[in-house]
DNA sequence: TGATATTCTTGATTTTTGTCAAGACCAAAG
DNA sequence: CTTTGGTCTTGACAAAAATCAAGAATATCA
């Protein structure tokens, strides 16, 4: 079993081992360089992505600047659910932190799987329920936590990433400002 | 076509009349009194209940104080969605305001609906994808708005609340004290 | 109605976080 | 190696928000 299949499975628990390979042959690899962008707001995403390797941002642009939503790391999808579920307008940009491999699907074939496999709908229901109760977590977390606690949080969860993205952009999707991180940031180490 | 059964569909978009009439038959008329608590934290979630009339407060007990996650309101469905659909231990407790009238159905017979509707898991899918893209708005204004902004577009778009609870607990949504909420307010009135 | 909760407001103060500006650090490119 | 651009840190200060405490307003209920 490739690493996609075990990836789909462990998100979706799909069971048959034909219907797992007849989804995974449905994602092409693709790869995106440092600084490319996977989706530019305002337009249509038609992809879904697994990322095999490599870290994506996603993020909004906004008048005085550019607020983090998220950073999608090796093992997770990475899309504009809204947008490539009802075909509208993105709401993120979503931007390559580092020369990345992305297992891909287009809308089309990712609609093929509905037909193809019969209790898909349902696993993708489970799926993004899951995704659901992780966002009401953080919603949590912003109406329960200092930003220390935010960052003391999120650092130990996620350790790897401090030292392979600017820190600005972990600041902002804590919901903070780069100087209160560093600050955080220099407290912690002492 | 009842109440119920225009909400569903505005919600699940249901297109036959038959179908329709038979999810709708399914809930069952509950009412609950002020007080009451629809669920507590850590049982099983094991209903899904639309608000007829009334308003249930979703909130979490901490340490030092309670957080109010959400305040569901007339026409909403209001569930502990994780425990509903993995039937897991609820995270929240959810208890009513003021006297409600809920449509409740109990997890037995939601199932079935996923049987007799052949749809019903595609459109499941869809309505827990826009939770999903309500909740990414909400964490956005935690990552990019004041305290302030955060009141005057809640305000805005929820002033029917504000003579209804105790703001308290609009205020603990929002994810500020009560005396940050006061002041905010009287600023807005002069 | 009057007594009792509870909720809301207000002021004084502290803490947390943001802003602005300067400089340090660091990695990539010539 | 040096320059350059981006990133991070630090300090001084300002603003936002929390805390604590008291009292006013409001709802609840006997």
């Amino acid at each position: 079993m490739t690493e996609l299949e075990q990836y789909i499975q462990s998100y979706f628990g799909v069971v048959l081992p034909d219907e797992l390979q007849t989804i995974s042959s449905l994602f092409k690899l693709t790869t995106i360089k440092k600084g490319e962008y996977f989706l530019k707001a305002s337009r249509r995403c038609d992809k879904l992505s697994f990322i095999q390797s490599g870290l994506l941002r996603i993020f909004v642009d906004t008048d005085n600047r550019e607020v983090t939503q998220w950073i999608s790391t090796k093992g997770y999808f990475v899309t504009d659910l809204s947008s490539f579920v009802f075909e509208k307008p993105a709401r993120w940009n979503i931007q390559a932190l580092i020369d990345s491999e992305l297992y891909t699907i287009n809308i089309a074939d990712y609609k093929k799987i509905g037909n193809m496999v019969p209790k898909w709908h349902q696993l993708e229901k489970l799926f993004i329920a899951s995704c659901f109760a992780t966002l009401e977590d953080r919603i949590f977390s912003h109406l329960s936590m200092t930003a220390e606690e935010r960052y003391s949080f999120f650092f130990e969860n996620n350790k790897e990433l401090f030292n392979q993205v600017p820190l600005q952009y972990i600041a902002s999707m804590l919901g903070m400002t780069p100087e209160t991180f560093s600050r955080i940031r220099k407290k912690k180490l002492l």
